[in-house]
DNA sequence: ATGAAAGCGCTAACAT
DNA sequence: ATGTTAGCGCTTTCAT
């Protein structure tokens, strides 16, 4: 260590072999004959700085394709702009990404970030263990936490919201919700859609989905009410509760086919399972809307082309993205957990027209 | 700064109120009465500590909901396993990502990073400027890059190859490629796809999507060499090279329909075009497959469902994201980038059989 | 088995 | 307008 006078001649001479490592502040630092802390404020734009020598700075910067790193940064910083987005998975069928409208609602999140200069860290994780979500958040990775559906975990999610977790769901309005969430009325939407179908002329109208999820559960009371409201009961060996799976909604078709009770229209949860389901009973000599109408839920990009063009309750992904990102900051800027509703309305195709 | 001896009193008293910010190592110490370099080792899971020892603090840890810092820890220890997964836009349209094969492929990443303990930081690039992608690598946020698609930016991703940025694209295998890519064989896909239909007897067949795109190009010339082979021509007029919009392929096929010449098959590069296509050709009068033959690409999982079930050559997003993770991990490990293909068949459906 | 101290790459007082 | 220094939260020698 032999000692040094002022003069910015380091202990070693300027042709060091440049490390393995990858070029940092330092290295632009000497580069420009210049201390890292006016390399820090060139990077930064600080107007303190000449601006030649920012000029001159950031030009090296570029050449030798250097960015500040933002892992130092953001620790020193304190800051974080990166919002963890996390889709739950069913640990029983070990079930990939697989509906059009989830997957749709994630890119509606990410538009939504991106254009807000954020970072969008996407992750799985078992929809048993709904808690675990919060991690990114714990670990500091991620400033807050989008999720998507609450599953069968609303204490959980409750206990989580009173840990002060900043994490908004998509999902229903639960009673008792002590945390934010952004979803369609899907009471509503399960009473337009049924409404519509009485309306048709319907009779006996199949639920498909599974009323434990809760959004699928208050599209089936909606489903009831409007039965209700229309002075007629719904029949219970009518609500078909298929799991998440590919081909389930075909299997329920054909054993509602075979043993089942006569259906002369059918209310499914969503666009998905609706096409599906349509498939296998158009294999079954049923056609839609010749034989029974369908309406279903999400309308997904394809509900629109698809045979016949299905009438369903649209859930808009650009606005819910936005919606929940806004959510998320409201939150973290020390406002109140709310529970949004997207705008709820019947699109009608010819699913449901004779 | 009065100087303090030895024994671990802090000038400060313990009762100190706890500071606004998150419980931090520090906090678990004073708690567990430790050093901080005991907690550190103990959440590391050190054997050097004493088991005792390290139950109290763990459990501490828990109870405070307490997690190592990921940022401060990455720094420290110079790793990351974040992976950056881009999907490129098109500036133009300003389009949102929407068609289902992409979205189910970005699932198909997201479960292979999943599974091998990474992270994936999902962000959008402009599709002119590729070479943005990088940038998560330069700022050290990410490991590396997995880049959905090419787009017309060949020598961009050559460029940001020579730089050494880690990265694997989605896409066609093209000349001069010096980046590691993961992708259908679309040559073959497309020959596989008209030779089929030529088999059945069409004659006059559309190509369906634009050729300046390169894995649409390849299946292009799959298209062209299957005629060839056949000691057919292509007629030209036959190539309809629409943009990737919602509307673009229903507008082609009313184009046609009224100026055109006439067809009797038609080969969709995606799905989602033949699906939209079928339909607007329905609303035509032209049905599928009584009055022309279909073939697609793809394979989404509706592809299977839709009226009627479409022919297609198959593309398995998740072997693909298995292969991409894999590219990824064996740039990095110093393997030269390598150019992959997934086996590639046709699934015979309904859509082109008379 | 545990603690003290240095340093990961950066920023921001506080100098000058 | 620029440099010096301390420290963000953590891990790891090196001591003991």
């Amino acid at each position: 260590m032999a000692r040094s006078p002022s003069p910015p001649l380091p202990t070693e001479p300027a042709a060091a072999p440049a490390r393995p490592g990858r070029v940092q502040m330092v290295d632009i630092a000497r580069l420009a004959g210049v201390s890292v802390s006016t390399v820090s404020r060139a990077m930064a734009g600080s107007t303190l700085i000449n601006p030649e020598t920012r000029q001159r700075i950031t030009e090296l910067a570029r050449s030798h394709n250097y960015s500040v790193n933002a892992g130092a940064q953001n620790l020193r910083l304190k800051q974080n702009r990166t919002v963890s987005v996390v889709v739950p998975y069913d640990p029983q069928t070990r079930q990939h990404l697989s509906d059009p409208f989830f997957l749709s609602l994630i890119g509606g999140i990410a538009d939504a970030l991106t254009e807000q200069g954020h970072e969008m860290l996407l992750s799985r994780v078992d929809a048993n263990q709904l808690d675990q979500a919060a991690s990114a958040y714990h670990t500091g990775r991620a400033m807050g936490v989008v999720l998507i559906g609450q599953w069968h975990q609303h204490d959980q999610l409750n206990a989580m919201a009173s840990q002060g977790v900043p994490f908004v769901v998509w999902g229903a309005q639960l009673p008792d919700q002590l945390y934010a969430s952004v979803g369609s009325d899907n009471v509503e939407g399960g009473r337009l859609a049924t409404e519509h179908l009485l309306q048709q002329g319907a009779r006996r109208i199949a639920f498909l989905g599974d009323p434990d999820l809760p959004e699928f559960g208050q599209r089936h009371q909606g489903y009831l009410q409007a039965h209700e409201a229309a002075g007629l009961m719904a029949d219970p060996s009518l609500t078909l509760p298929v799991p998440m799976l590919p081909d389930a909604p075909a299997r329920a078709m054909e054993d509602l086919h075979r043993h089942g009770p006569p259906i002369d229209a059918m209310f499914a949860a969503s666009d998905l399972m609706a096409m599906t389901a349509v498939g296998a009973l158009r294999r079954l000599g049923r056609h839609v809307p010749e034989d029974l109408l369908v309406v279903s839920y999400d309308d997904i990009a394809l509900a629109a082309h698809a045979h016949p063009p299905l009438t369903t309750v649209p859930q808009p992904v650009e606005a819910a993205g936005q919606m929940l990102v806004a959510s998320l900051k409201a939150l973290l800027a020390g406002e109140p957990p709310v529970r949004r509703t997207l705008p709820t309305e019947l699109i009608v195709r010819d699913s449901s027209r004779r």
